[in-house]
DNA sequence: TTCTTAAATAAGAATAATTCTTATCTGAAA
DNA sequence: TTTCAGATAAGAATTATTCTTATTTAAGAA
């Protein structure tokens, strides 16, 4: 698991022009470590472990405020539930329908073909930001995932 | 504006065995007729007009069944609110960040350059159902636009 | 057409995710 | 160290969605 310290954390906060209070610290830390796409309730329970004083309210609203710095995202799902990535580089998702697994998923060469391709064939009306694929399909039993079972 | 037949629609849901009651008929006639990506409260606020005793519990419920048998579709969203989608073939959303619309994009071209690209490049352990672009953009004041104001 | 019954709906209560309110607290600039 | 704008805690409030149950209905069978 990639480690993030308090101090660099500290500092892209400040970066953001954000005052660096322990929640906001505790609570970007979580999100960053998060592998998954947590929602703010998944969040608040890991971040108790080490923090029980923090609110579910608080993260709520530390949530939002990371998002709009731009320190986080909020994930596109249809489960009901709100969902944040830390990963803020823009990348693709793949939905497992089997698993309900999302997982992130960076090409490069992707990137690179959407570019080209919006570039030659404009969208009406349209001043693109950013191009997501989202992939939707079957996560597929490994040898190692079927030796286990 | 589409218009759907009762008749087309009633074969519609026959043809998927489900029961042609008049709260499915005239709640997939309004999704159908939509050009937006409505919510289950919009859409029950236009259905009561013509059927004023149909529960948004219905509609609710009602989307629900139309989801399940796919003669509608869930759209993935960061509003917190879910949105449905009578569209059900494969298609592209563009997000306007500036007047949060989500607008359908259909590009055959897209789609064959999508297929190309992951017959060659396989995602690992995926089984891939299906591809979706999401594009993050502005609209554009078209001349149109400006002059109405 | 009428009967039968499994399936669907109405109505509103219940649930649960998210937001709001306000008193209190705190990071960090001076 | 002091000051105070901005942040948080706590739980109440809100609101999207689901559940419950009595009633109704679509559609196949008689």
């Amino acid at each position: 698991m990639k480690q993030y310290t308090h101090q660099s954390l500290q500092i892209a906060l400040k970066e953001k022009g954000m005052k660096a209070t322990v929640q906001r610290l505790v609570t970007l830390k979580e999100l960053l470590q998060c592998s998954s796409h947590p929602t703010a309730e998944e969040l608040h329970t890991r971040i108790t472990i080490s923090n029980p004083t923090i609110s579910l309210a608080t993260v709520y609203k530390t949530l939002d405020t990371l998002v709009e710095n731009n320190l986080a995202t909020r994930v596109h799902t249809t489960d009901g539930y709100m969902r944040y990535d830390g990963n803020t580089n823009s990348h693709n998702h793949i939905f497992c329908s089997n698993t309900n697994e999302i997982i992130d998923y960076e090409d490069k060469d992707l990137s690179r073909l959407l570019i080209e391709y919006f570039n030659k064939k404009a969208v009406k009306n349209l001043k693109i930001e950013d191009i997501q694929v989202q992939i939707n399909g079957q996560k597929i039993n490994t040898e190692k995932d079927i030796l286990i079972k």
